[in-house]
DNA sequence: TCTTGACACTCAAGCGCTTTAGCAGTTCCC
DNA sequence: GGGAACTGCTAAAGCGCTTGAGTGTCAAGA
């Protein structure tokens, strides 16, 4: 047992090749399965530096060029928004999963808009400090490709429809426009025919994919009683949109919420108002997880595994520090999972309260593109 | 318009000391503030380090002892276990408000067990990646801060009560006891004598010391149906015990849940099983969140800044860095925000099913310390 | 006048690693 | 038998920054 541990000092490669009756260079070329030496002192220089329990020590790394063996992470969101929100606890879950093998760490921020996130972006990159980033939140008109591309920063955008303005980025995404098809599918075959669509942020590149796909769906179908509106993705939003469109005076047989938490709160806001679900009313969440099946009914949902979309985006940075060309690569269309939330619709239902103006468009404010 | 960008070249001190026409050492005076050099020259250097864009590569700052200029925090959770939960997003989010004051990044990752983040921890150490970490979760009998003593790596244990063995080591920590006591005078006032706790992980050194709390408190106000029972924190088992314990055959008429998750997921089961809530059982959230506002009734809960509680803790951690003593500071104690779930107890309510047996303790297992 | 000493600055070493060049000693091949 | 071509290693420079030890200058004090 030690008596009085001494302020713990860090072995370098040094006291490795003095131990190892070596030169520094050759303890170099060992750890780093570089040719230039001998099988057996590769075998003793590693012994020693296991027994050692050296570790290289990343800033010199990175300063003699090597990168700094980390990645950077950006969240652009108001601190107040930063809520209840299964699906970035999860893409960094399934990010941390890869990049721990290559011992890459992950460099994280939360800022509070995208100029704030660019700042961040040219700090690291002038200090450094990363070698590549995950974007997150594509944005249409985004400024941050253009940015990554001009610092040469490696990056992956995630969720972002393929760019072909910006070769160098690559991009891992899931087809939303494939997923809210299907939904509109599934929800027609049930007879709904009033649809409305509880959106995200309207700046963001995949709420307007999906807002795009439903009209165009719609338009498809013959479904004229159908639309999207945008929100700050808050509960207390989404139920406030809620309570707007059902108690217009056709309200929709089918609500479909960006994400769970939206839903939830939806729902309850279905349920004051004195909807019965599924009977009266279909709801939808766009994101599965636990909240879903905690609330009644449980929630129907679109799945997809957000751990995995995590290790597919990390995976293709990996792919891209390592020199590879950029990509763009899709994840499984989400499933519909159909739990109690959903069934056929009632058709003869009867009008609510505030029927007097005609045949007009539900409340709600359509959001454009 | 630049016709072709140049793969951008960092700047360095170099840079500057040639375009300031002085020494790199008087740049690295000049810009860090250090005497050594005049007035006029530190205006000259500052402005030119300015044009260039120039900032401080940390790999080389770290290498020549300054430290690596990024504070580490690991995630000690089961991937699957990473479900919906606000608190340390906004955790995060707290420390990162303070420690981008001073451009210190945070190193995050996630683990799946303590014995995965001590080696996250000695591995950064060797690797000089971080100048002090963020513990979260402590545990009784915990092995990190022994570890992070043994590293001298300076720590701030969050959420822990004050610890006498590890001096080295500050700590912020919340009195969930104080809370505690509150929450069950609050119930006791309301009438209620049978209470059920709904803890979570039992090695966790706030569980124990809520459970400690509830016990101490059951004594002291002679209240002989009140219980723990510890979960994995996962709403499948909130609601799991939930049933159990109010199928009992005398159920309890108030539920305090550890997260505002389980709350949730306790709720739904409470009506599924037929109680309302507030008449039949009042529930008790600890944590609060929009969650508790998405569903019916809304939950009274426990309410606690844990933004301020990040940075709290932030501030002490940067506080270490500095050289400055441990310390150990309270956060204010959880407020309990009165909802809609809490009411007076129904004591006339008759026994609902199983009344066979008799007045045994309701079927939880008691969480031991 | 010569010494002090403060001031403003430069030099050079060093942090821990990678990497290029180079240097002995073998082996190979015509 | 004498280059050429390995093999297995060392020496040294360099990455961008900090820092302690100088160096030169000028003003004040003895």
């Amino acid at each position: 047992m030690p008596t009085r541990r001494s302020p713990a000092r860090r072995p370098t490669m040094k006291d490795i090749a003095r131990r190892a009756g070596v030169s520094e260079s050759a303890v170099s070329f060992a750890l780093n399965d570089r040719p230039g030496v001998s099988e057996a002192t590769r075998a003793r220089v590693r012994r020693v530096a296991e027994q050692l329990g050296w570790r290289p020590s990343t800033a010199a790394r990175a300063l003699s060029g090597e990168g700094a063996a980390t990645v950077g992470f950006v969240l652009a969101r108001p601190a107040a928004t930063l809520g209840v929100d299964s699906f970035f606890l999860q893409l960094v879950s399934g990010i941390q999963g890869v990049l721990a093998e290559r011992h890459l760490g992950l460099l994280f921020q939360v800022v509070e808009d995208v100029a704030g996130e660019c700042a961040v972006y040219r700090r690291w990159w002038a200090e450094h400090r990363v070698d590549g980033v995950l974007v997150v939140d594509p944005r249409a008109d985004d400024p941050r490709p253009g940015l990554l591309d001009e610092l040469s920063l490696p990056a992956v955008v995630i969720g972002g429809a393929p760019d072909e303005r910006h070769p160098g980025l690559s991009t891992v995404w899931a087809d939303d426009a494939g997923a809210m098809a299907s939904v509109v599918g599934e929800l027609t075959a049930l007879g709904h025919r009033r649809i409305v669509h509880i959106a995200g942020l309207p700046g963001l590149a995949h709420t307007q994919r999906r807002i795009r796909t439903l009209r165009a769906e719609a338009e498809r179908r013959g479904l004229a009683e159908v639309e999207s509106v945008t929100t700050d993705y808050s509960g207390a939003e989404a139920a406030a949109v809620t309570r707007r469109v059902l108690r217009g005076p056709a309200p929709p047989t089918a609500l479909v919420y960006d994400t769970d938490v939206m839903a939830v709160a939806g729902l309850a806001a279905a349920a004051e108002l004195g909807f019965s679900v599924p009977a009266e009313l279909s709801v939808v969440a766009w994101e599965d997880s636990a909240l879903c099946r905690m609330v009644t009914p449980w929630l129907s949902a679109l799945s997809r595994d957000s751990v995995e979309f995590g290790s597919t985006a990390a995976r293709e940075l990996l792919a891209l520090l390592d020199g590879g060309p950029a990509r763009t690569v899709r994840v499984p269309v989400p499933r519909l999972i159909e739990r109690d939330s959903t069934g056929p619709a009632r058709t003869d239902r009867p009008p609510r309260l505030g029927t007097a103006n005609g045949g007009t468009d539900a409340g709600g404010s359509a959001a454009d593109a």
